[in-house]
DNA sequence: CCTTGACTTAGAGCAAACTCTAGGTTTTAT
DNA sequence: ATAAAACCTAGAGTTTGCTCTAAGTCAAGG
């Protein structure tokens, strides 16, 4: 059997819409199709959809995704090309989570200001 | 003195055409001009660049850098509310750096399996 | 059988955040 | 003094990634 559209959009987390517009940009060509055409997804394409939610949420572009899904689909050929990516992705997540890490403490800084500052404010109006 | 637009781009990375977006959505509104009417950034407003793009580049919108702004200029009255912004804002990033680490440890299963995967048709060809 | 709801496509619409152009003014460097 | 470069504004255009509409087909429950 499998899962409609619906159902998939449910399981993933995004909406109808944006799965058949992933489909219609090339990021699904995995997904098949009942013999009425209803796309029909399958166990194993929540893999696929997973690791596409992981590029896509850290920051690569759909046109990236979709050369990658398709180096998948060329086969073994292509196995050197998509450890390539998969390092040079994993030094941008490393690149962003160190940026975060000092927006994070950029943050604190200011919470504890404000924090401060209330306290003053507090005490000249008292 | 101060800097002009094409200086203050150069020194924050943004380019002169967003510091004059940015200026007309309502986020720089401490900027000053000269006489004629040319924007001239002071060494401060490179502070409310940096916070401001530490907003931005944790997910903040436009929009919602823009009230942060407006609360800035109102004065004291506006301080708890830019507490709870800042509070607000630190748990997205925590939340992001979460996510961020579950992609990463998914990147690198990722990697280990190619690595092995080149390594075993390697040794198939061989 | 029939209604209701979910599915299909193509293509239009939308929001965000820039990014650039045109036409004009000012600054800077020779 | 003048030419080149940088500045100004208003507004148009671009990109990305959805998001929805219209018109029609299919499937499941009563």
């Amino acid at each position: 059997m499998g899962y409609s559209i619906g159902k998939a959009a449910d399981k993933t987390g995004l909406s109808a819409f944006t799965l058949r517009y992933y489909e219609k940009e090339g990021l699904l060509p995995f997904v098949e199709r009942t013999p009425s055409g209803t796309r029909c997804f399958k166990d194993s394409d929540f893999e696929w959809l997973a690791m596409i939610q992981c590029l896509k949420n850290t920051g690569m572009s759909i046109k990236d995704i979709r050369e990658f899904v398709g180096w998948c689909m060329e086969g073994d050929e292509t196995l050197e090309k998509r450890l390539a990516m998969f390092c040079a992705q994993r030094k941008e997540v490393e690149a962003k989570m160190a940026e975060f890490q000092s927006y994070l403490d950029k943050l604190d800084w200011k919470i504890a200001y404000y924090e401060n500052a209330i306290h003053d404010v507090r005490k000249i109006k008292a």
